[in-house]
DNA sequence: AACACCTATTTGTATAGACAGCAAGATGGT
DNA sequence: ACCATCTTGCTGTCTATACAAATAGGTGTT
């Protein structure tokens, strides 16, 4: 049964205002999350911009606060929101960071470690979709894909040889960016920020051409990241990230507190 | 100010009941949840076993229900603790699966494939730690420390070889465990759960005897996975868990929505 | 013995009201 | 102009109460 008399009853009238059609029993609190969360998602609110009160939330959806509070207190966990008592609250920064592997910003990292980072891109294409890539991002094989190559480098040496492809249909303009001032990653994380991540980590040896694109022993292993990112379910990017294992290793720590651990 | 009139004006008081002898101003859902949170580290309550229920807390430290609810629901977040509606709260089983990298448990992720497991002790000895074992476990080099070798089967193929020191202040038994029943990991997951872990993934190439015993190649390269684990900050165990890459990779997926992912 | 029904217990969600604590702007005195 | 104080708006927490929904166990009828 769904709750039809007691004040609850108000679930799917007021459903309505939260603007969910289906929603065959959805928690309020949850309707509440997912009405801010997608705003967020669509870019109507943007970083760092602020959200309304609990106070005007109650009023818009006809809620009590603690429901309210409870959703937004939520988003907070999830890292989507900044709250802070006596001012607001306020849509997160970049959330890209620490998804599962704390990898994504290869630049901000290496300028942490005080190194000078640097990225040469080799190549920005349209290419035909071969049956792998084809796969990762749903399209028929044999459809025009972005692809692009570029080197970072950290003080001068290679440290990440990264083949991209690109999803035209969600990211058509993604050719006609500068990316002497912006590297691929940093544009499609500004533009099209993902929701789904996927990582596999594989060991491998590089072919001759990779080795001399990362000025490396042929013979030395190589960690090989693999990415693929969704947005709403469609898939935005793969990416291979290939790093000469004498130069980069991944790493990731963990602490049962929730809290973030010095290391 | 502190909480001096008013209903909350309990808080200390109550804050003893808790058990908590500081605590200047921590929130009553906070204090509950240290609470539980700590009877379930120190092994008060075990793995599957029946937590007190709703209504029994609220008697207990005499706050009100919401309050534990709270404290109990963000438990149920961190993976602590399991709930069932109209049967009760149960401790969570081994959560050290997808801490980070949704590894751990290779005997459960092998079987689930539907392969055969197994897995072949080599060493289990006492050795005196060397400049980075005695690093690694925070005690004096030339200290005494266990060390266990083994290698992890599927199907018959050697698919791990782990390589593992133990810190013999916090497990003082361990090299008295019968390991053809029980696997070290498990051993230390069931006796010692850890509250903080760290992972580095490297590639590297196996030594000659390394490729004998993982019966490989030895121009293939490997994924060289380094664990160590804490429990209230002191140091368990240092492990190197090394994977023909060509037999094993490693992967993990997030959802933003909060959601497990099918893959 | 099998089945339908009822009831206890327990968790899940929602509400209204209250007070504390923080921060920033407005106010007023020197 | 400068400083202290008051006011206002907002978040953080706690309470008491209520109804819903899931589960397990007991009860009674057929």
């Amino acid at each position: 049964m769904t709750r039809s008399a007691s004040p609850v009853a108000a679930v799917k009238i007021r459903a309505d205002k939260v603007m969910r059609v289906a929603g065959g029993d959805v928690a309020l609190f949850q309707q509440v999350k997912d009405h801010i969360a997608s705003k967020i998602q669509d870019g109507f609110w943007r970083a760092g911009e602020r959200l309304p009160t609990e106070h005007e939330l109650v009023a818009q959806f006809g809620i009590s606060r603690m429901t309210v509070n409870r959703a937004l207190r939520e988003l907070v966990a999830q890292g989507r929101i900044v709250r802070v008592a006596g001012v607001g609250s306020f849509v997160a920064e970049q959330k890209p960071q620490s998804t599962l592997l704390q990898i994504v910003n290869l630049a901000v990292e290496i300028r942490q470690r005080g190194h000078d980072y640097a990225c040469t891109m080799l190549v920005v294409e349209r290419v035909s979709a071969t049956l792998e890539v084809a796969a990762a991002l749903a399209v028929r094989t044999g459809e025009s894909v972005f692809h692009s190559v570029c080197v970072h480098l950290e003080d001068g040496l290679p440290i990440q040889l990264e083949d991209r492809y690109v999803n035209p249909n969600v990211v058509p303009d993604f050719a006609q960016q500068d990316f002497s001032q912006q590297q691929p990653s940093e544009f499609l994380v500004r533009t099209v920020p993902f929701d789904e991540i996927e990582h596999v980590v594989d060991a491998v040896l590089p072919t001759a051409e990779q080795a001399v694109r990362l000025q490396m022993d042929p013979a030395e292993p190589c960690l090989l990241l693999t990415r693929r990112t969704w947005t709403k379910g469609v898939p935005v990017t793969l990416v291979r990230c290939l790093h000469p294992a004498s130069r980069y290793r991944l790493g990731s720590r963990y602490s049962a507190s929730g809290n973030p651990v010095a290391t």
